[in-house]
RNA sequence: CGGGGUGUAGCGUAGCCCGGUAUCGCGCCUGCUUUGGGAGCAGGAGGUCGUAGGUUCGAAUCCUGCCACCCCGACCA
């Protein structure tokens, strides 16, 4: 039979778009430039979601809710925030239908016109600190550090599945500081909550780094992100981290009174990840038979399949398995007893391999017989026959080395396609063969968007680590004191 | 918004150049046999060919407008 998806080889997008359908978690939706989230798609997501809420509390983070709609006003106080969104926003400019004189359906009634346009958010930073401004009066009232998921539209002229789509899902967090060092500290905690998520749940190496000036969030004094390489050698920024200065506070007037009594205007941060995480997940690790779901972030841990010829044969199958599945609930490992009669086997181990299912256990009467179970890692491909007794444990364990396993692939993925570059020649050659370079670069705009300009790379970051010696730039010759990540990117 | 491509059954497609109301596969329904890697056979249901016009005795096919989607660019998480 014919594979169900292209491979990657051949075309990545083609391949990226039909893993994405046929794996069941998204697909186009009637709206331009919207998705719908299927039901398997979104109980991944809901499983990111658990992870990073439950980090965000433990750094002493609340949850909490603000509006979608954000007068046009709100989103003209702060300059440079303005300017980097406004070319992508949705507006509503009226609040009621009718019915069309001449009968040709529904039309915008236009005596229901808007005295205020509103904009659907982009981001939330302008609504959130208009509200600060009524929170914070005193040093007591710092630090303010509140987090909100939220859906928010951004119109991009070409959207794709999870990477960029009209509407997409996310968290923000949105925090007040009384001084700049604390502020600063609060924005690399964030990100590296982000880099813990991306490697330990997601078991997707990231570089962490921080933005150039072009590349800055509108509205920020520094933007730091995690940046992870796709298998075909792209970056994805997979999440970002802003120190927002005082930007934000002077633009809605957010005020305190020190210890010392002195007004003073507060120092803030925001920082996101949206389901792109779910796209990074896709490109990260899946292979041609489909997704890779790293454990701690599948819906379903272990899939157990019944081989059987008679309903006999299936009731003694169902009956060895169900203290399994007690017990391995009890484990907290989730599992499913696929005992559908509508497919064989051949057919589930395809569906769940496409899927992602972390292991797969078949049951038959061979099994019975003999104390055994027949146990498939999907990340290897590779299956065993083990013993019946003591399988809680071992699955435990093998979990555990199907995230450690993924996570080192991916690594040696990046390694082997991480390059150091002297001389722009090669720098052109390697970067249509994709991969990261690592280069030395003068720090100016110009040599960015001279490169850029030529070549599609853009500097993804400036790492934090190892990175560290002098040079010159790789396109002007000047000095440079440290090198730097370019890539083509998503 | 520029450049290219596609629109035919739930999905994937042939037919279009050279007009005569539609091909094949998957899926779906029924029955029997199957079940340790995407089952086999037999029978069956399902399409105003994206949409609106035009040309013609006759349009999936030719012409024009519109719409949608995909890929490449600009924009971006």
């Amino acid at each position: 039979m014919a594979k169900a998806i292209p491979s990657r080889a051949d075309d990545y997008s083609e391949w990226y778009n039909e893993l994405v359908r046929k794996a069941d978690l998204a697909e186009n939706s009637a709206v331009r430039g919207c998705m719908v989230i299927k039901p398997y798609g979104f109980s991944i997501w809901e499983k990111m979601q658990r992870a990073l809420d439950d980090m965000f509390k433990e750094t002493g983070h609340q949850n909490a809710y603000f509006p979608l709609f954000i007068p046009k006003s709100f989103l003209s106080k702060e300059a440079s925030h303005v300017a980097g969104f406004a070319k992508e926003c949705a507006v509503v400019t009226h609040y009621r239908l009718k019915n069309a004189e001449d009968g040709s359906g529904i039309i915008v009634d236009p005596d229901a016109k808007l005295e205020e346009e509103l904009i659907v958010r982009p981001t939330s930073e302008t609504v959130i600190w208009s509200t600060y401004k009524n929170w914070i009066q005193s040093y007591r009232d710092l630090p303010l550090l509140i987090n909100q998921w939220a859906n928010v539209v951004r119109w991009e002229m070409r959207t794709r599945l999870f990477l960029r789509t009209a509407e997409f899902l996310w968290q923000e967090g949105h925090t007040a500081h009384a001084t700049a060092e604390e502020a600063q500290a609060e924005t690399r905690q964030m990100l590296e909550v982000y880099a813990t998520f991306a490697e330990e749940w997601m078991a997707m190496p990231v570089i962490r780094g921080t933005k150039t000036a072009n590349e800055r969030f509108a509205g920020a004094d520094d933007t730091l992100c995690i940046e992870a390489m796709m298998q075909d050698g792209k970056a994805l920024q997979a999440g970002t981290s802003h120190f927002l200065g005082q930007n934000f506070a002077k633009a809605f007037e957010v005020q305190f009174l020190s210890k010392q009594n002195k007004l003073e205007y507060v120092w803030g941060t925001s920082w996101g990840l949206s389901t792109r995480m779910m796209g990074a997940l896709v490109m990260a690790h899946s292979d041609d038979d489909g997704l890779i779901i790293p454990p701690k972030l599948a819906p379903i841990q272990v899939v157990i399949v019944p081989i059987y010829r008679s309903d006999e044969q299936l009731d003694a199958v169902t009956e060895k398995v169900k203290p399994l599945m007690a017990e391995l609930k009890r484990a907290h490992i989730s599992v499913k007893y696929d005992n559908s009669d509508s497919y064989k086997p051949g057919y589930k181990f395809a569906e769940h391999e496409l899927r992602g299912v972390p292991i797969r256990l078949a049951i038959g009467a061979r099994d019975l017989e003999n104390g055994t179970v027949e146990m498939a890692r999907r990340d290897l491909k590779t299956k065993e026959t083990v013993p019946f007794d003591g399988l809680t444990e071992r699955i435990a364990a093998l979990l555990e080395d199907i995230q450690k396993t993924i996570y080192q692939k991916a690594l040696d993925f990046r390694a082997a396609n991480t390059f150091v570059i002297d001389t722009y020649d090669e720098f052109k050659a390697q970067i249509e063969k994709g991969g990261f370079i690592m280069a030395h670069w003068d720090g100016t705009s110009e040599t960015e968007e001279a490169i850029k300009e030529q070549t599609k790379a853009t500097i993804r970051c400036i790492p934090f680590e190892g990175a560290n010696e002098p040079g010159v730039c790789v396109y002007s010759g000047k000095p440079s004191a440290q090198r730097v990540v370019f890539a083509r990117a998503y």
